[in-house]
DNA sequence: AGCACGCCGACT
DNA sequence: GTCGGCGTGCTC
């Protein structure tokens, strides 16, 4: 018989599989889909997944065995090998970084170095001041890590002294499989099977009467269970024994160490299964029927649609609507929500109506309930929905009929750090697609993207304008900050107007929001006479001032100067630092507000966990009068009293430095501006602002997001419009393929300290493939770089020369590896 | 990613 | 001399 092999993924950046082979007494275990254990270099143990299945004999290498099969079934179906493979392809990252992605850390074993201190060691040689150290800790500790040793040692290099040591005996090092999920287990009770017959429990009851106390808590075993059920084994759960006759602790381990009582372990599991009551889902309204019955034709038609619901529409009810259709029809829904979206709120409503259908994936549950969850969809248990953040994209659904991507436009849908870094959004697209489902996008305040892909027809547009319980939508008003600067009215950063309908609306009891940016933080400079906004000549956005060096900085490409004396445009010498945060207005609003309560919520009010709820929860029930807030206060929460939002500086979103901060300070005011409003009445919101002309504040006035994303995508020639960019699309070129990633790696890191964010990893083909087809590429090509130095200088001089020319206003740096 | 190996400058 | 930094290569 020919000896069989397998492809296997493990969690390593490797762009390769490797392959073992499976030895014989393994091979009717060993099957695609199951985790397996197997060595990996000279010393690490993982586990990984059986991607393939064969009997080729690999030429040049000899291939090690496989060393245990961990599942005895699947845990990976065929769908999320696919998916997989996509992605890795896609996001130009290894299938070891989709595997380490995709599956819960209890599902990944990895080994781990223990340093074992040598007891039976007696010779005395000379060590080194390093040597003894680690000598030293190693003793006390017996056992530890290797990580454990560099940190208490504070030694960079560990290993040549590691070395020496296990040479010359004083210490030895074994691999340990690190711990990974096991079930959640409880103790249970039984009357041992010898004594489950009448006869052999009188014998027990004569053997107790020396010892009373077993022998009662024997008798309320009884009680407890019934006669006839404790002779057929019935079990019961030791705390709760426990609780309820006293702690006897030591009469029990009596009558469990005379081997009357048995005690074993069983697998419980930690999710919450028990049935809700399943509450009738809630008529539709007009609006919401035909926005339905819509997104159904679409669905004919396309695969994805994009239901654009202005806020407070209803469009979690349209979601219940159609998930249920799918439940009935026995196939599954995927609900992915952005991180912060996933409130108590959201789950709790849709607990109502699905009950124990519905499984949540996320992060604040922890990793033993994840590995659960993926479980129970596996054995087919449970779920049917299941509402999660982006990495759920990964779960094993194998039937899948609608996937929704709530709240679409979110940026976290974007996994950015690790590998892979993908787009959660548009990777549901591809497991929709794979599953021959269904997509639903939803948002008040498409992305840029998504508006493309429905101009050019990929997606289908099903809107709902109207907001549900009569609200109406708010009537939008702007404040000009630099006419009532000029008239001397402002009274600090409030226009006379914001402070007369906040005073109003704490007269009639109503409650008032105020929005400022946290981003408003990163502080620029604007002239006080004409309200001139130094910009970089290169790259179209504003100049952010640091104070420490007293310098104008480039966000973008690194220009710099010292902070002038006076204004470039008007030569008034009147140059103000700009940009103020939540606490300063914080501050403020209660020396013109005295009596009014106020809160406020930012990242430094809701560090620990509960205070984002407890800050919510007391404006909701009126204990609060004004809430001040970072762009926190716009998600996901709909506040019933709220008649005055006040939008303290639009031009800081309109000036902060980034390509996409005309969109995303659309997408911000719309969404404020969308908490104004309550039952048949309408809110009121105060934008203020220096450049009331602005095109973005026309189109968040005539709520517009085609207008405005018209002019972003080019429509009416992009490149005239501010803001713009240009990709430089970087090739690397290696002899092989490992130094080729290795060196574009290492050129992004270099990369990335001068040029921050905008400088795109090895990673960057899914910016461009989404986006460049409104974008000029420019591919430059290093080839066989001497240094990364070097080649840092290079790129840094080409990109410099580049923005240099008028019409490259800024630059994004792509490390593009080319797969020669 | 880890880890081993080998080369070279800078120190007791 | 040798310690330690860093560049390079390899993992089935």
């Amino acid at each position: 018989m020919k000896t069989r092999f397998v492809d296997i993924i493990l969690p390593v950046p490797i762009p390769q599989l490797f392959t073992y082979s499976v030895p014989f007494d393994l091979l009717n275990q060993v099957e695609v889909g199951k985790r397996v254990v197997v060595q990996f270099g000279r010393k690490k143990y993982y586990s990984g997944v059986v991607f393939a299945m064969h009997e080729n004999a690999p030429v040049d290498y000899q291939t090690k065995e496989v060393l245990a099969v961990l599942d005895a079934t699947a845990i990976v179906n065929d769908k999320q090998f696919k998916f997989w493979t996509w992605m890795a392809d896609y996001y130009q990252c290894t299938p070891g970084d989709v595997y380490k992605a995709a599956l819960p850390s209890g599902l990944k074993l990895e080994s781990e170095t223990h340093v074992v201190f040598n007891s039976d060691h007696e010779a005395e040689e000379a060590l080194s001041d390093k040597e003894l150290a680690v000598v030293t800790f190693v003793s006390e500790k017996k056992v530890c890590t290797i990580h454990e040793i560099q940190n208490q040692t504070g030694i960079q290099n560990i290993y040549p002294i590691l070395s020496k040591l296990i040479e010359a005996e004083i210490v030895f090092v074994n691999e340990q499989m690190r711990d990974a999920y096991k079930p959640k287990t409880i103790n249970v009770l039984a009357i041992a099977p010898a004594f489950q017959n009448e006869a052999s429990l009188k014998d027990a009851f004569d053997e107790l009467n020396r010892a009373p106390k077993q022998l009662e808590l024997l008798m309320q075993f009884i009680s407890m269970v019934g006669l006839n059920d404790a002779m057929k084994g019935k079990t019961v759960q030791r705390p709760v024994f426990l609780e309820k006759f006293g702690d006897q602790t030591s009469a029990l381990n009596g009558l469990i160490k005379r081997g009357i009582f048995i005690q074993e372990q069983i697998a419980i599991g930690r999710l919450d299964y028990s049935t809700r009551e399943v509450i009738v889902t809630n008529p539709l309204s007009e609006a919401q029927q035909q926005a339905i019955d819509a997104i159904r034709l679409n669905h004919q038609l396309k695969e994805t649609v994009l239901l654009h619901g202005v806020t407070s529409s209803g469009k979690t009810e349209i979601y219940i609507h159609l998930i249920e259709e799918q439940i009935n029809k026995g196939k599954q829904v995927l609900y992915l929500l952005p991180e912060i979206a996933l409130t108590t709120q959201i789950t709790a409503r849709l607990k109502k109506h699905f009950g124990n259908h519905l499984g949540i994936y996320h992060s604040k549950y922890s990793d033993a309930e994840r590995v659960e969850v993926w479980n129970d969809l596996l054995e087919h248990s449970h779920y049917k929905v299941v509402l999660g953040v982006r990495s759920s994209v990964f779960l094993p659904f194998d039937n899948l009929g609608l996937v929704i991507v709530d709240e679409e436009h979110e940026t976290s849908y974007k996994q950015y750090d690790p590998a892979p870094r993908y787009q959660a959004r548009d990777a549901a697209l591809v497991l929709a697609h794979l599953h021959g489902a269904k997509v639903l996008l939803g948002t008040a305040t498409p992305s840029i993207e998504t508006y493309y892909n429905v101009q050019s027809g990929k997606f289908a547009l099903v809107e709902l304008n109207v907001r549900h319980q009569g609200i109406q939508m708010p009537q939008i008003i702007v404040a000009d900050v630099k006419e009532a600067r000029r008239k001397k009215q402002m009274k600090s950063h409030f226009t006379p107007l914001l402070i007369e309908q906040i005073g109003k609306a704490l007269e009639k009891k109503e409650q008032v929001i105020l929005f400022q940016n946290r981003r408003g933080f990163s502080p620029y400079v604007e002239c006080n006479e004409c309200a001139t906004i130094p910009k970089c000549k290169h790259c179209d956005v504003s100049m952010t001032y640091h104070k420490h060096i007293n310098h104008l900085t480039c966000h973008y490409c690194g220009y710099s100067y010292v902070l002038p004396n006076s204004c470039a445009a008007c030569g008034a010498p009147s140059l103000e630092t700009r940009g103020f945060g939540t606490e300063k207005i914080e501050e403020e609003i209660k020396l013109f507000f005295p009596d009014a309560r106020v809160s406020r919520m930012d990242l430094d009010t809701t560090r620990s966990k509960k205070s984002h709820e407890t800050i919510i929860a007391d404006f909701e029930v009126g204990n609060v009068d004004i809430l001040i807030g970072t762009q926190m206060i716009s998600k996901g929460l709909d506040f019933e009293r709220v008649s005055i939002v006040g939008i303290l500086d639009a031009d800081s979103m309109l000036n902060y430095p980034d390509f996409r901060a005309h969109e995303r300070a659309f997408q911000l005011m719309a969404q404020v501006s969308g908490r104004a409003g309550r039952k048949n009445k309408q809110g009121k919101v105060i934008l203020q602002t220096t450049d009331p002309s602005h095109p973005i504040i026309n189109q968040v006035i005539a709520n517009d997001f085609r207008a405005m994303y018209d002019v972003q995508l080019g429509e009416r020639e992009l490149f005239k419009y501010p803001p713009f960019y240009r990709i430089i699309n970087l090739t690397i070129k290696h002899s092989d393929a490992n130094k080729t990633a290795k060196a574009a790696g290492n050129l992004a890191q270099g990369l990335r300290h001068v040029f921050g964010e905008r400088v795109l990893g090895p990673h960057a083909p899914v910016i461009s493939r989404i986006q460049n087809m409104h974008i000029r590429q420019i591919v430059m090509k290093v080839e066989k770089t001497a240094s990364i130095s070097k080649a840092k200088e290079m790129v840094q001089a080409a990109i410099h020369s580049l923005i240099a020319q008028p019409e490259y206003r800024s630059v994004i740096v792509q490390i593009d590896v080319d797969p020669q």
